[in-house]
DNA sequence: CTTGATTCCGTACCTAAGTACGGTGCTTAT
DNA sequence: ATAAGCACCGTACTTAGGTACGGAATCAAG
C-alpha cells in the first residue's frame, strides 16, 4: 500500500523529512490529524504543494513569497502576474551585476595569467590598490 | 587631527563600527593595542585592508574565502588567480541559471498579461501543474 | 514476540554576515 | 567640571533555510 506517511511523502518528493517537519513548523504546510493509533497519513495534494514550493524556489522566490503565492492563488492572478514582475525585474538586476563582477574577475585573473613576476600579484593588487 | 579611532574608521571606510568589531572578532582584521589611557588608534593598513575586503565582496567572494586571499597575498601570485578563475566560474554558473530562471518567469507572466479568465493563474496553475 | 525501521516531538544547532544591547570608561566641548 | 557623545566589551539576537539529536511510540518482518 502506498499510504503517504511522512517518510514516503519525503522520498518521493525528494526532500528531506526534517525540511517537510520544517515547513509545517513554518506553517507552509499543514500537519494532518495525527489518528488515535498509527502516523500521520498526508493527503497528495500535500505533495502537489511541495513540488509547487520547490518550483517555484527554483524560480527565485523565497519561502515566505511562496506563502504568499499560495495564499493568493484563490485570489485574482493581477497580484501573482505581479509579483513574477517583480522578481523577474529582481533576477535581471542579478544578472547584470555578475555580468559586471565577471567581466572585473576576468580582467584580473588574465593580467594574472600573464604576469612574470611573482613576486606581485595583479589580483590582489588590484584588489589593494588605494587610488579607488 | 584624524587619529584613526573606531568611530572615524568606519565612518571612513562606509561601514559600520559593529561590522569592524565583528571582523575582529572572526581575526579578519587586527584589533591594535589597546593604550594605558585613551581610545584604540587604527594604523591607515586598516583602512586600506577593509576596502580590499569590500572590493573582494562586490567581486563575489566570501569573507572566509578573503581571508585566504589575504592568508596568501605574500606568497605566489597562482593560488590567488585559481581562486579568481574558480569565482569567475561560479559567477558564470549563476548568471547562466539566473538566466534561464529569468525566461521561465517571463513567459509566465506574460501569459498572465494576455489572461482574459480571472478565475486562474497561468502562473500560479503552471506551478501547480503534476504534470511536471 | 522480538528486533529493526519509522514516526513523533521538542529542542538545539548550523552558516553567513552582521546588528543590537547594556553597562562602564574615556574625551571633548561648553 | 560636567554633560554629551564616543569607545569598550561581552553577550545575545537576527534572517533564511534548513539539519541534527534523543527519547518514546508504533509499525512491519521474521
Amino acid at each position: 500500500m502506498n499510504t503517504l506517511t511522512i517518510g514516503l511523502l519525503a522520498k518521493t518528493a525528494g526532500i528531506n523529512v526534517e525540511t517537510i517537519r520544517y515547513y509545517q513548523r513554518i506553517h507552509l504546510i499543514d500537519q494532518p490529524e495525527k489518528p488515535a493509533l498509527g502516523y500521520r497519513v498526508y493527503p497528495d495534494k500535500t505533495l502537489n504543494r511541495i513540488r509547487f514550493i520547490k518550483r517555484a524556489q527554483l524560480l527565485g522566490f523565497s519561502l515566505e513569497e511562496i506563502a504568499q503565492l499560495l495564499e493568493i492563488s484563490d485570489e485574482q492572478c493581477e497580484t501573482a502576474a505581479q509579483m513574477g514582475l517583480d522578481k523577474l525585474h529582481i533576477i535581471q538586476t542579478k544578472i547584470s551585476d555578475l555580468t559586471k563582477m565577471a567581466s572585473v574577475l576576468e580582467e584580473y585573473t588574465q593580467q594574472c595569467a600573464i604576469n612574470a613576476d611573482h613576486s606581485h600579484c595583479p589580483l590582489i593588487d588590484t584588489l589593494i590598490d588605494k587610488d579607488n
